[in-house]
DNA sequence: CGTTACGTTTACGTTAACGTAAGGTTCTGC
DNA sequence: GCAGAACCTTACGTTAACGTAAACGTAACG
């Protein structure tokens, strides 16, 4: 029934999202992901695939493996205590706070750009008559 | 009249910037940075300091300085005849799409976040009668 | 005139995030 | 039963972006 068979090799996975087996087998080393074992194969399941868009997306923000790696955190409900929990919620908060910054300054920057690209069409302009 | 010096040694721009020499020495090296050499030592203009807020903000986005070195090239409008201009002005506005596709992309990963802080703190409170 | 502060160059060291090569297992088709 | 495909581990190599140490110049201060 299924077109998505639930559990991929690593290989499939790396059809799928772009990346190196060497890569998913350097995310589990630093145990960002930690897929099924079967004898010594990889079987990865839709979990896994969550958790490596997440790891992908978190790259392309600019962040550190071990960033992702506590962001990820966040994503596992269980294991933990009320405690850890509540530390966890809070290095969140700030997590969100910080991409927020990174947002608005990235808007900036893009107005900014865009300022730049509209003077350099001008200046094309201008030149196109001499 | 002006209370800030128009030339800044390079350790002020350290203090100012959050930045070692090493890196503003590494920057030159790259080309990012050309400040005026008066003898060996260095010495920063207005132009210097707008370009290493540039770069400062290239790396909170994840760019590679290398990037930043082609984005900065479009800060620079002399310099560049016709052709090298319309060219520049592609990249810059590939970079501009690519730099809205992130932003777009942060705020999906902030909503979401933000969901499952929402979630923590559900749990936090269930957790809370036990 | 020595030393302290600030600057310089040269060059090797370090960390993150993989790449790449070597050598070994396991299954599958012929 | 063996070649090829797909997987594995181990381990050294690589690139970016600096850090850090050594060895030196120079300008002012006491």
């Amino acid at each position: 029934m299924s077109t998505v068979s639930e559990q991929m090799t690593i290989s499939q996975m790396c059809q799928q999202f772009q990346v190196t087996p060497r890569a998913l087998r350097f995310y589990e080393d630093k145990e960002l992901l930690a897929p099924l074992r079967i004898g010594a194969k990889r079987l990865y399941s839709h979990r896994d695939r969550a958790r490596l868009k997440l790891i992908l997306r978190g790259k392309r923000f600019g962040f550190s493996l071990e960033d992702i790696r506590q962001l990820l955190a966040m994503y596992d409900t269980h294991g933990s205590n009320r405690a850890q929990l509540a530390r966890t919620l809070e290095l969140a908060a700030l997590r969100v706070q910080q991409m927020r910054a990174q947002r608005d300054e990235l808007s900036v920057a893009i107005a900014e750009l865009e300022t730049e690209i509209a003077k350099g069409h001008a200046a094309l302009m201008a030149a196109k008559g001499e």
